[in-house]
DNA sequence: CGTTTTTGACCAGCGC
DNA sequence: GCGCTGGTCAAAAACG
């Protein structure tokens, strides 16, 4: 009798439980409807927005093109060198590439509600899958001089590090080493060295979670050292672009001592030569943050710059560098808290802009990168303009501005997109999955509220897309391709994807961004030197 | 055999 | 001036 009665309960109890949990659904399913119906909303009013900022792009290339055709005239007059006749300024930009290997795994996609995890890890496969960064631009009036300021004399007799072109980092970076110069001094190259010294240089740091030894960018290098950097048990390799003969372009790669699953990927110089295809891609977003130093600390004078004139420096790029384009945007750029510190000082201190595009979702992480991601050169105090990622869609999103302050602890300077652009791409994730919308279109769409709500996103897109225009308007013949092309930034992200192998066959890292698919093997924690690494690379070849 | 990598040496800049 | 550090060179080794 009592084993009757408490089966009975047992089973009214199974069910008020079933009853509970389909309610609960039910709500869950309102509330994601309610939240689609939202979002969708939203999604109109991003599109209307980028329709008229591309429309009105348009119409500034259109503009435009007469200028360009006639100040490209003057590339070869070292235009504004005199300009930039300052003192040499190191310049550090830092982009964060990468995917966390954390991420959901294929298996995990499934179309389930019946748990928000589970729907945010489709979401994030989905975006991964999908998701292309599209500023769909249009190359036809691409004939840009937007670097020119940076371009200097190409006669023969240039040294290597004097060989500039319209190309990524841009922006007149040269990598002029002691030994170099000393050499061109002996050539007789006086007025050379004067530039050179002149020149800024800016540095392109990508950040992104790899675990090959180097990361695919689409050129071809070449090793031509490696040191032990104080501060980082993980060695630096030094490799030379050997795409050409003489360029002067030259990076260093480094595993994160935090997390070495971060390769660090610094770039110095200008390739002059035409670009791989597959390099565009890097190319296209390192010139874009190059060109946005070089363009800001031209401008700067030593020590803190004036919040005018970090704005200056801001609208350099929105308006005046961009091809010379009025890429008037809202003028609250004047608000953006860039920094470029004391160029004159000894330290040479670097201004450092992160792009972190790693997937580092967890708060606490991030504060633990904010503040130790180069523990290793405590006096470079650094900007750090972070684009953080919550999954390994990475260049698809950017969002989520959890600073990375370069090499001190100290925030200076530093530019966080915040949580505002962090929420708004998580709705952007959500409509995705709800609405199949095209990936590159919501992508664009992101891109157009990020632009429109916060003046430093807006500036990287403004210079990304005037470093489009150059490559397409100079003589990168593989990186510009054509005049005309419709260079979308997700058609290169894919070029570089599917060729996952170095030119010379070796396996190297094209992140996982751009593979859309998650590493193949763990990243071992243990001291990855070189010879990890090489053996890493053995065992997936 | 040509190319790439490794690695110790060298150099310059900077701080003390 | 000295030591430290980052960056580069270049010979030797490894690789294909």
């Amino acid at each position: 009798m009592c084993t009757k009665y408490a089966f009975i309960l047992i089973s009214r109890n199974s069910f008020s439980l079933q009853e509970k949990e389909l309610e609960s659904a039910k709500a869950e399913m309102t509330e994601v409807r309610e939240e689609n119906a939202r979002l969708k909303t939203m999604i109109q009013k991003i599109e209307d927005d980028y329709r008229s900022l591309h429309m009105r792009f348009i119409d500034m290339i259109q503009q435009e093109e007469p200028k360009n055709s006639s100040s490209n005239n003057n590339n070869n007059n070292k235009p504004s060198l005199s300009r930039e006749n300052i003192e040499e300024t190191e310049l550090f930009v830092s982009l964060r590439l990468g995917t966390s290997l954390s991420e959901p795994k294929r298996d995990d996609h499934n179309t389930t509600s019946s748990s928000s995890k589970t729907r945010e890890d489709s979401e994030h496969l989905q975006l991964k899958e999908s998701l292309k960064l599209g500023l769909d631009y249009n190359l036809e009036a691409s004939k840009s001089d937007c670097m020119e300021v940076m371009a200097p004399d190409r006669s023969p007799e240039n040294s290597v590090e004097e060989i500039i072109t319209k190309d990524e980092e841009a922006a007149g970076e040269t990598w002029p080493p002691s030994k170099v110069l000393k050499t061109a001094r002996s050539n007789g190259g006086e007025e050379e060295i004067s530039q050179q010294a002149s020149v800024k240089r800016a540095r392109v740091s990508v950040r992104a979670r790899c675990d090959t030894p180097t990361m695919n960018d689409g050129c071809q290098w070449r090793k031509y050292g490696q040191k032990i950097a104080k501060g980082n048990p993980c060695p630096r390799a030094y490799y030379r672009c050997t795409v050409a003969a003489a360029c002067p372009v030259r990076k260093q790669v480094q595993r994160c001592a935090e997390d070495m699953s971060i390769l660090i990927t610094t770039y110095e110089g200008t390739h002059n030569h035409p670009l791989p295809v597959a390099a565009t891609a890097m190319a296209s977003t390192t010139s874009a943050a190059a060109s946005m130093l070089i363009s800001g600390s031209s401008t700067s004078q030593p020590g803190l710059i004036p919040p005018a004139a970090a704005a200056a420096a801001s609208d350099a790029l929105t308006t005046n560098n961009l091809h010379g384009l009025n890429f008037s945007l809202s003028d609250n750029s004047r608000a953006r808290p860039f920094h470029f510190p004391n160029t004159s000082s000894s330290a040479l201190p670097f201004p450092t802009i992160t792009l972190d595009l790693t997937s580092n979702s967890t708060p606490s992480h991030h504060s633990n990168l904010f503040s130790s991601v180069f523990p290793q050169s405590p006096k470079y105090p650094s900007n750090s303009l972070s684009f953080s990622t919550e999954s390994n869609m990475v260049p698809t999103i950017w969002g989520n501005g959890y600073l990375k302050n370069g090499y001190n602890n100290t925030n200076i300077g530093s530019v966080n997109f915040g949580r505002s652009h962090s929420q708004l791409l998580d709705q952007f994730n959500n409509y995705q999955k709800s609405s199949q919308a095209s990936s590159q279109q919501v992508l664009t769409e992101t891109l157009t509220k990020a632009i429109t709500s916060d003046p430093s996103f807006r500036s990287v897109i403004a210079a990304a897309i005037s470093s489009l225009a150059a490559e397409g308007g100079g003589n990168q013949g593989g990186g510009g391709e054509s005049m005309g092309q419709k260079l979308k930034w997700g058609e290169a992200m894919q070029v570089v994807s599917s060729n996952p192998l170095a030119p010379n066959g070796k396996q190297i890292c094209t992140t996982n961004y751009l593979n859309h698919q998650q590493p193949p093997l763990p990243f071992s924690l243990s001291k990855n030197n070189s010879k990890e690494a090489a053996a890493s690379r053995d065992q997936m070849n």
